[in-house]
DNA sequence: GAGAGACTACTCGGATACAGTCTGTCCGAGTAAATCCGG
DNA sequence: CCGGATTTACTCGGACAGACTGTATCCGAGTAGTCTCTC
């Protein structure tokens, strides 16, 4: 079990989205060129975040995507749902009822107690990253990373956004 | 992002064998027509077991597997591991050293920021994979599982058991 | 020179191949118990 | 009755398909800016 690498693209770039000011956007071509990344399939990525509904976009010349929320408004677990689906990382197929010492059409009442754990498990990973801003994140880079690099960045950044 | 269905057969499985008396074994065969599946498929997650050191086996007739340890020395965490492999849920690629801003040849102190929090949230699920002992699921089950139903698997288990 | 219309260039989004992993099956090698056979 | 050889039943491991998902690429639909042509 393994999260797709789609999901660190889409991170990424929604972090560099996050620093783009309002109304601006920025294309997959300049997000792929960023992050050194083919740019078709980049693409399917932030298509999920675009039915997600987390990116606005903009077609023709000088457009792309912007978020479509506050980044303080957006959670790690948002962007990962987005890119993995929402449904559990454990199904549960209930082979307790194959059990041979059952009365023929027995119904259970609550849910195989090893998927509750599991799902348990599920949560608190959710609960997780559900608890990590966006805004969090660009505010630790803006710290950890090196200043010169960082200005270049925006820069960079801001010649590209149409 | 899903687990194998191996992991969900190999935790039915360790709660079967958690129920075994000292020293009795319990074959694939008698295990797969238990929870009505393939035996051939569900000896792969038991061999997975077994070089994870989980289970003991036995060759030969009246063979088999037991817990290799006592049920309360065996967490969730053992199991799944053992099944889906001990690596983290997300791999970091470093994306971030492709910034074409970045002077060449530049290096990175600390890893990086998202790969750090996707990391928290996969010690997270650990975690609380980690803090389930299969002493509880059983004891969980003895409460839930109707007690003549109960008796009657205890019963099927030990004349199959070698 | 100005405005309306056509055009171009660029974007996203869905449709289409390729690859790797998960699922499932089959068979042979090796081993330990049970059985059989000769003394 | 006893001991050794044979048979049997089981695990283990590798080899081998089929299905599904992740990866990667391509092309069409649509839009915003640009250019041209007319007045």
């Amino acid at each position: 079990m393994i999260l797709k690498s789609q999901v660190e693209w889409a991170l990424h770039c929604c972090a560099i989205l996050a620093a783009l000011p309002e109304g601006r956007y920025l294309s997959t071509k300049a997000l792929a060129e960023f992050h050194g990344l083919p740019k078709e399939y980049l693409s399917k990525a932030l298509q999920s975040l675009s039915q997600a509904g987390l990116v606005h976009t903009t077609l023709g010349p000088s457009g792309g995507y912007r978020l479509a929320r506050s980044p303080d408004d957006l959670t790690f677990l948002d962007i990962v749902e987005a890119v993995e689906g929402k449904s559990r990382t454990f199904v549960c197929n209930n082979i307790r009822a194959n059990n041979p010492c059952r009365p023929a059409g027995f119904c259970d009442t609550s849910p195989c107690a090893v998927a509750r754990i599991m799902w348990e498990a599920d949560e608190a990973w959710r609960s997780k990253l559900r608890s990590v801003r966006l805004s969090s994140l660009v505010e630790t880079l803006s710290r950890e990373v090196r200043a010169d690099i960082w200005g270049k960045t925006f820069e960079w950044v801001m010649d590209r956004a149409g």
